[in-house]
Formats: C-alpha cells, sequence, structure tokens
DNA sequence: TGAATAATGTGTTAAATTTACACATTAAAT
DNA sequence: ATTTAATGTGTAAATTTAACACATTATTCA
C-alpha cells in the first residue's frame, strides 16, 4: 500500500498509526477460501462437492468453503478446510486464483481464494459426510452454486496444464505403481488417450522413476512392473524451461 | 462457503440471514492489491517502484498498492491503481497471487492479490510522479518493503514463464517493430541470450506477423523490415498443448 | 492340459522440431 | 569508395515426437 486509500489520494506523508485506522475500519471485505479437491477412482477424474447451505442454492452442489479468521494464514485456511471436510492432512495443495467481482455471493462481498488439492480416493477414505459430502464425476459438473461453476473450470483448466509440467500426479497413485495406473491418470486428468508405447518411452527417458523389481499382484492378465517416483532426483534435476511457444 | 465458519462446523441448516451475519460481522480482512507494473526501455526490463509511506520502511521501496474498496471489483482495484499511479489504462493486466500470511504488514492483517503489467516506458510517459515513482533496472531490485520482494520475484518469474507461453510482448512494443526489437525485448525479460537466425525461424514459423512493407527509420545501419502483430489470428489459432515435460 | 484372452514389454521408422553454425546484402558513416 | 554494423537467408546434424507391429506373460476357461 502507499499513498492512497481506497481511490482517494494522500498528500502528506502518513504515519503507521494512520494507515492503522485504515486498515481497521470500514475497509473491510469478508475473505474466504474454496477448495476444489480432485481425486481419481476407479479411472476417473473426481471433485468433491457438498449441498450448499443457502436456501436460495438448495439443490445446488458447491464447493468446500469457509471464511478465512483474522489470525488465520491464508494457506493455513485451506489446510484446515480441508481437514475439517475430509480428515486429511499432509496432501498436496495449491492455490489457484483468487476471485473478486463486487457481487460474487449472496450474503454480501465475499472476496474467495481458490485452492487445489489433489488426493488418491481408494487410500483416503472420507471420514465426514456433512451436506452430503461426496465425489463427483468431474464431467458431470454442472450448475453449482454461486461463481463455483466458473471457479471449478478454472481449477480444473489449471489441473490439466499443471499436471503436465509438474509430477503431481503421483501423490494421486499408491507409493508403487505401475505404468498403466500412471497413464490411466493422465488421461483421466487430461480426458485424452495417449499411445501406450510413447508415454512409457517419454517417462523412461525422463528418469525418475524407479524400478522397484516387484509385480502386481491379483490383476487378472500378466502383471506389471511396479516402479516408484525419484522425488530427489526431480528436485535437484528441475530444469529453467525456455521455448517460446504460442 | 459451507457449513463452517471460521473453523466452528455448524450442524443445523443456516439461513441466508445468519451467514449474512457472519460476512458482515468481525470475520472481515483489509484486502489491497499490490501491482508489479514492468517495462521496457532500453532494451532492458524495468519495474516501477514507488517509496514507501510507513516511516518504519521509509528508506524502503515498494509496489505500487491500495486498499480494496466495500463495493470494487478486484479487478478494477488493480486497474484504478495502475491508472491512479501512471495514468494509464487499456493495458493488460493480469492477476498473478495472493498474499495472506498473517504478519506479512506491520499496520494489520492486509491480504494482498498481486497484478501484473506490462507497458511500453518510451510510449506511456508517466504523468504522476508522487513519491518518488520511477522506472527501476529489475536486475537491481533488492531490499523492497514488506514482503514485496517475495512478491515481486514471483511476479518476475510468472513474467518470464508467462511470456512464453503468450503473446504478451507485443504490448510493449509500439504497433510497427523490427525483429531485433522483438528479440531484444524476449531476451531482456528472459535475462539471456538467443540466437538471431533461430529465432526469426520460430516466429515465422508460428505465422503471427504481417510484413507491412516498410523500414525502420534514423537507424544508424541497414534498417530491418517492420512488422505487426495478427491479435486475431492468433486469438483464433489457440492450441491446446499437450505434452508432458518436466 | 492347452487354447483363447488380455494385458505387458520392446522396437523401428518417418516426420517434425530444435540447435548450431556461415555467408551474402544493405544502408550509414567515414 | 571503403569500412562498418547491422539485416536477411539457408543448410545440416541432432533431438524429439508420432505412428505403428509383434513377441511375451499370466490368467481364464473349455
Amino acid at each position: 500500500m502507499a499513498t492512497a486509500v481506497n481511490g482517494k489520494p494522500v498528500k502528506n506523508i502518513k504515519t503507521l498509526l494512520a494507515i492503522q485506522s485504515e486498515v481497521q475500519g470500514s475497509n473491510r471485505i469478508a475473505l474466504s477460501v474454496d477448495c476444489v479437491i480432485f481425486g481419481f477412482d476407479e479411472n476417473k477424474l473426481k471433485v468433491l462437492l457438498i449441498r450448499s447451505d443457502l436456501k436460495k442454492y438448495q439443490s445446488r452442489w458447491s464447493l468446500l468453503g469457509d471464511l478465512v479468521g483474522p489470525n488465520e494464514d491464508l494457506d493455513a485456511a485451506a489446510y484446515r478446510i480441508l481437514k475439517q471436510r475430509t480428515g486429511l492432512d499432509d496432501v498436496y495443495l495449491e492455490q489457484v486464483q483468487t476471485f473478486g467481482t463486487v457481487n460474487r455471493h449472496p450474503a454480501g462481498r465475499v472476496v474467495t481464494v481458490a485452492y487445489c488439492s489433489l488426493i488418491n480416493v481408494q487410500h483416503h477414505k472420507l471420514k465426514i459426510l456433512d451436506n452430503e459430502l461426496h465425489w463427483h464425476d468431474v464431467l458431470g459438473v454442472t450448475d453449482l452454486a454461486f461463481d463455483h461453476q466458473q471457479i471449478f473450470q478454472t481449477c480444473y483448466q489449471w489441473l490439466q496444464k499443471r499436471i503436465q509440467e509438474h509430477p503431481l500426479g503421483f501423490n494421486l497413485l499408491p507409493k508403487k505403481f505401475s505404468l498403466r495406473d500412471l497413464q490411466n491418470l493422465y488421461e483421466a486428468i487430461l480426458d485424452i488417450k495417449m499411445d501406450r508405447r510413447n508415454f512409457r518411452k517419454k517417462f523412461f527417458t525422463m528418469d525418475f522413476l524407479i524400478d522397484i523389481k516387484e509385480m502386481e499382484q491379483d490383476v487378472p492378465h500378466r502383471p506389471g512392473k511396479l516402479y516408484k517416483f525419484n522425488f530427489d532426483k526431480y528436485k535437484k534435476k528441475k530444469k529453467k524451461w525456455v521455448g517460446i511457444d504460442f
């Protein structure tokens, strides 16, 4: 902040106290976090939704959100909401975008920050089911409450881009996984089919997969090899991408 | 928002009125926008900074920021600040990230949303110079006030990535530009040297440059051809990028 | 027990893209 | 007219991507 407050320029040098009065004054806005929690199950990308509390939107599904506390870090609020709603912590969680249109929420001025998370549906069973919390197939998500459809779309597109540039996907898989598991994941998130041979070649060339010399169990066909992702090696290699492309 | 407010779960169905009381109650936070305005001049990337108002940070440079008004759209606040500080509108402006650590600002709890802008220094002379507003070479920016160094770094990295995926750069150039102008721009923003022949080939292959059959004037060497960017063609072609790469 | 099934695992080749690099051309300056 | 300092063009090698086929392995079922 600088020499103007809420549009009114201030010519004289302001003291800390003067700015404090502005910060503590009427220039305050309700701030919320909305979590778009993606999961992967039965080779499909899912998203967690709950029923909206507002009667006007009673029949609508909405994202998992809550107000940010006055003494709560923004990131902490996102993790709190995820924990409260699902009982889970220690999962990947990233800020995506802030939505701040004046009339986006019927209860008044609420600016909301969208966060994304990816969790493994099978390995993280939901412990809380209030407000009909459950997984929805992302391809069938329509007509969400408030501006949540827009927030969801933004996060879905963000995820599709992000997963091609960072190894997010491995947080959705068990520690040991087959290349088929990995490909199913990418195909589900990107909603495309990929060539199995080229997909393998791609990941082997990247050289972040560790062959753990184990095979799949209890599959009704030839079992595939199992791999682990080499996070340490990835962190060291992080390449500086240069390549104009639009 | 859903069935919890500020960490306290709410079991019964809440009415719109009840939620309104939360939104209008004490759960409100000062919200600001900080603009990181990049410019290009003399083949160098610059950024606009002003002197901080706070005595504690008197000698520090800071970003252009202000509180968001209770009835002001978030994007509108960013454009207002840019306009107020520079007199300019109709420029490219994008949201980058929100910073919400509790103690990030000495005046109290202020969550800030960072926006980026790219303007042409030579063609947009600053009309307002309060608080020693002027262009700083980005490579020499250190020790900004508050957490502005972190915000600046985030925006700088964002810009370097963004300019490789979207034709932002053309907003920095005059409508007619030479390929040398374009390359200088990319080299300045990415802080690297590029091969002139391959750079040309890249942009000609993209096929978004229009040869306007004019030459540079008043250059102390062989004048280069001038081009325009074909924004219409770009909008139509926008490709869906698929290519796992990390 | 062995044939059918449904996966995994491995190349190979052509096309496209990226990288490295060299020389002729043009206008201005001397 | 010569020098200078750019622009403008092209080619060849290396790398990456895309399209595509067949042998292998474990299971299932007749």
